[in-house]
DNA sequence: CAAGTTTTTTACCATTTGGTAAAGTTACGA
DNA sequence: TCGTAACTTTACCAAATGGTAAAAAACTTG
């Protein structure tokens, strides 16, 4: 890896997805700080100086975590068509949502670290990725409530407020596990009820 | 602190709220592996060996935070009276949660942070405590919907959705901070906004 | 296949961190 | 006010941890 302006050979992007895919786990479950570069080394099967050698820090692990996952993050969100039906276009969002609360939890947790801890690392990109695209949804939304499409209110809280929900079942899932033991189809449930929800808040 | 049997003095209850104070803050933003002893001793003008008079460890302050949360927590879910008015009795519940969230931010985040990770030192306590908690209320909701007084769903997906939204503006205030910066009635807005949400969807 | 390059491994190191020992200081009841 | 118990401070320590140095191994390419 002594020249970084060449591109990454197999060897290369193979094992840094290796040491991703373990770090996020780790990450997700036990925070930065309470993540060591044994463990990640570990999950992996890989030494210590190795993950070194692909990346130059445990931090720089974490960060290419996070910008990855933001990208990821953010595609459904931009998705939403102003053209589509409005309830509809709302709806599908939250059924991608709640697919990806499901599918891939370690990311919705990776996040959630974050974010509770004050989004440390996150917060440029928060301003300059996220902001403008929440506002810019938000305006497509104001504009359906205007046209009388679907039930009038602050666009801003019912955005959070489909996050706080959706992205729920995968955070706190260890909560919910409790009260809700035998999980065959707690995941439908959710989902039906979510959907259920929604559609009586935005209907007009 | 010779004798653990006899009542705490003064200075003991003075000192133990005063680690409990500055540590909760620590816990809540950096987690338990990301707090240092030497952190909270600086945070309280204690000095570390002294953290170690009044808890035998680390830990044994984040369980006593732990602990002591999760009963002043439970409090507001316990206080929904099967003989009032329903309607009234949740949006009640869901303002105190709110208010909680917005009054005790550093509660609801160091909460957040152990449940995300797992809820390692928690899960006995969810399933003695809060279990059983959360069944009586699901019934005593059920009952409410039987009797036509609200609409029909799962209450236990009632409950979780009112849990994500209203702890959703504590723990993820970094966030929300980004996207609707000018924080004057930020909290104002966002309870006139859940209570409305969650009236329209339990409306029968 | 030989020379050079990339990748892996072993042996370390400095710092941080949770915690201890023990001496010093303060508070408090008899 | 004096003695003892409660509390605080200073000086440490062992383990864990992020990271480095450098040799060994594997791979690539002329």
């Amino acid at each position: 890896m002594n020249n970084p302006a060449r591109k990454p050979s197999r060897i290369q992007t193979e094992n840094r997805q290796r040491i991703r895919d373990a770090a996020l786990g780790l990450f997700a479950t036990h925070g930065f700080r309470g993540t060591t570069l044994d463990q990640i080394a570990d999950a992996c099967g890989m030494h210590k100086p190795n993950l070194i050698y692909y990346y130059e820090s445990k931090e720089a692990i974490h960060i290419d975590l996070l910008n990855t996952l933001m990208e990821e993050w953010l595609n459904p969100l931009d998705s939403m068509n102003p053209e589509g039906d409005p309830l509809e276009e709302i709806t599908a969002y939250i059924r991608r949502k709640m697919e990806m609360s499901r599918l891939y939890p370690r990311e919705s947790r990776l996040f959630a670290n974050e974010i509770v801890q004050g989004a440390p690392r996150m917060l440029p990109h928060l301003e300059t990725t996220l902001k403008p695209l929440f506002d810019k949804q938000c305006g497509i939304i104001a504009k359906w409530m205007s046209d009388g499409k679907i039930a009038e209110m602050d666009p801003a809280h019912l955005i959070f407020s489909i996050w706080a929900v959706t992205q729920h079942y995968a955070d706190f899932e260890a909560q919910i596990a409790v009260l809700l033991p035998g999980d065959d189809k707690r995941a439908r449930g959710a989902e039906q009820f979510v959907e259920m929800m929604f559609r009586k808040v935005l209907m007009p």
